[in-house]
DNA sequence: AACGGAAACAACCGCCGGTAA
DNA sequence: CTTACCGGCGGTTGTTTCCGT
């Protein structure tokens, strides 16, 4: 760090400073502008300065963060702009609480993502990375508080599908493959989606679509959250690529139904397969300066002013510049009312392949996020502690019957197309895996991944005890529904149960073995 | 009204990957 | 191929606001 702070939030940094500070960009460095010091603010913005960074903006553009300090004569480093800009100054950024669709939305993803905040506001149009973060933030410590698990119920009990999704996707390497397509139909009143032969999908064609990586990270620290991604990346330029939600959709109420039906038109599906295409809503525009016909088929909504002054966005929507959420490879079933299809249909759609959504249980819960405003914490924690009392043991049997039964209505093993950009990903995303767990404990397959220890049984020695510990103040009913049944069950409900201030890191799990 | 705790918000820090020189 | 720079991301911390007592 080439910073010294200096009288509370000026800092002083010498020219010789900037000029031999190295890589290390973590701290406000690398001005260049010439002469002796340079004072570099710090703290809160003032609307003197949002004036001048807008102002900088609407000149020069997004990008270049470290050039408007010496352009405009803001006294703030390149990042400090940056943050400042994507956070509060961008269009389009919605501010106030997070709706309850949202709210779910990041539960989901979360899920299924990890704290990948930034992909999550990519999927959430005009929220920010940081509005994320902090709301997660702010909900593990107060569920933590609660003692009770990070996630209902039924999204941990999507891991024991992902097992199943990735060792169809082993399959995929070796096996015929074929295109794939998505086919939500429905089951027992709820989507289901398919992989269907992608001639099958009717609507504008898709990409030609490849998946360009799908890394897996580090678990979250907090040990929930395996998951991986990979996005439809037709032009290989992933810097840009970036699919800013605020610039597709504004105006959007949410933005994402734009791109997928909303929630009450998706309700209205449930007699009717409805085609998805890993390329919907993005129909191939080979000119990338053509943003308007994107825009305006992915959101044929009037007022788009991004589109329209042309000028914003260092994410800008490229044609094609289309960030799609990709295997997670898990299934999504939620303890929620409303959650239990909204939530799914999300991820249905994001996840192209992630797209095998279970049947919704007949029981009536109330969102632990359905209070207006964030408030009635309280009631949500009571209210989510008596839906985990009540339909957990069923949830769980109900989940578990279907997993085990192979009532998966995806089927990796068919999708056979060695062009298919899910059968490139899928087995890219097994490698990546398979590598990545190498690193950790090469010994251990699958102990990087939350799912794998959830169905492992790693922690059945301790999970009374742990069961005990967050099951006390809820009440011996939840205690019984928590101690081991089947297996995976029981070990699922245990990683569940694992006491908050000793939630094993990946690595420490595997050595718990 | 005062106080304390929790929640929400804002900003900084360090790491990392991509890229150009 | 190496190095430096830039920008993005996620983690963390500090501050402000809200709310219950």
């Amino acid at each position: 760090m080439s910073c010294s702070e200096n009288d509370g939030n000026i800092l002083m940094v010498s020219k010789e400073q900037l000029e031999s500070s190295s890589t290390d960009e973590g701290s406000c460095s690398g001005s260049s502008t010439g002469g002796g010091t340079v004072n570099l603010k710090k703290g809160p913005w003032t609307t003197a300065e949002d004036a001048l960074l807008i102002s900088y903006v609407q000149k020069h553009g997004e990008g270049n963060w470290n050039a408007v300090q010496r352009h405009s004569g803001l006294l703030r480093c390149g990042k400090s702009c940056r943050l400042r800009w994507a956070n509060h100054l961008r269009p389009h950024l919605k501010k106030g609480a997070f709706t309850t669709e949202e709210e779910q939305f990041i539960i989901q993803m979360h899920s299924k993502m990890g704290n990948r905040w930034a992909r999550m506001a990519a999927l959430l149009p005009g929220r920010t990375d940081n509005e994320i973060k902090n709301y997660w933030n702010t909900r593990v410590k107060r569920r933590s508080r609660a003692g009770l698990p990070l996630y209902p119920t039924k999204v941990n009990l999507q891991t024991s599908d992902e097992n199943q999704l990735i060792q169809s996707a082993t399959e995929l390497s070796s096996g015929n493959q074929q295109n794939i397509g998505i086919l939500p139909g429905t089951i027992n009143g709820t989507l289901e989606l398919r992989f269907l032969p992608h001639k099958a999908n009717p609507g504008p064609p898709p990409y030609p679509p490849h998946f360009s990586d799908i890394p897996v990270t580090a678990m979250p620290s907090h040990g929930l959250g395996y998951y991986t991604r990979c996005f439809l990346n037709p032009q290989g330029d992933h810097a840009k690529q970036t699919w800013e939600s605020e610039t597709s959709f504004p105006g959007c109420h949410f933005g994402l139904k734009s791109m997928v039906p909303a929630f009450e038109d998706l309700s209205s599906l449930n007699s009717e397969p409805v085609y998805l295409n890993p390329g919907i809503g993005y129909p191939h525009d080979p000119d990338p300066e053509s943003k308007k016909n994107l825009a305006s088929f992915i959101c044929p909504i009037p007022g788009n002013h991004a589109l329209s002054n042309g000028n914003f966005s260092s994410s800008r929507l490229l044609p094609g510049a289309v960030k799609m959420e990709l295997p997670s490879l898990q299934s999504t079933e939620a303890d929620y009312n409303d959650w239990n299809t909204s939530a799914s249909l999300f991820t249905s759609s994001y996840d192209a392949v992630d797209s095998y959504i279970q049947s919704p249980e007949n029981v009536s819960v109330q969102s632990d996020c359905a209070s207006p405003k964030n408030k009635g914490l309280l009631e949500d924690l009571v209210q989510e502690s008596k839906a985990i009392s009540i339909g957990k043991k069923q949830s769980l049997e109900k989940s578990f019957d279907d997993t085990m039964t192979g009532s998966s209505t995806v089927k990796l093993e068919d999708i056979r197309d060695p062009t298919s950009p899910f059968c490139l990903s899928a087995v890219s995303l097994f490698n990546e895996c398979s590598a990545k767990q190498d690193k950790c404990a090469p010994n251990l397959p699958d102990f990087l991944r939350p799912d794998v220890l959830l169905g492992s049984g790693w922690f059945i020695g301790n999970s009374r005890s742990a069961i005990d510990s967050i099951s006390g103040p809820l009440g011996e009913n939840l205690r019984e529904d928590l101690v081991p049944g089947p297996a995976g069950i029981s070990s699922m409900a245990s990683l569940e149960s694992y006491p908050w201030t000793n939630m094993p890191r990946v690595c420490q799990m595997s050595e718990l073995q």
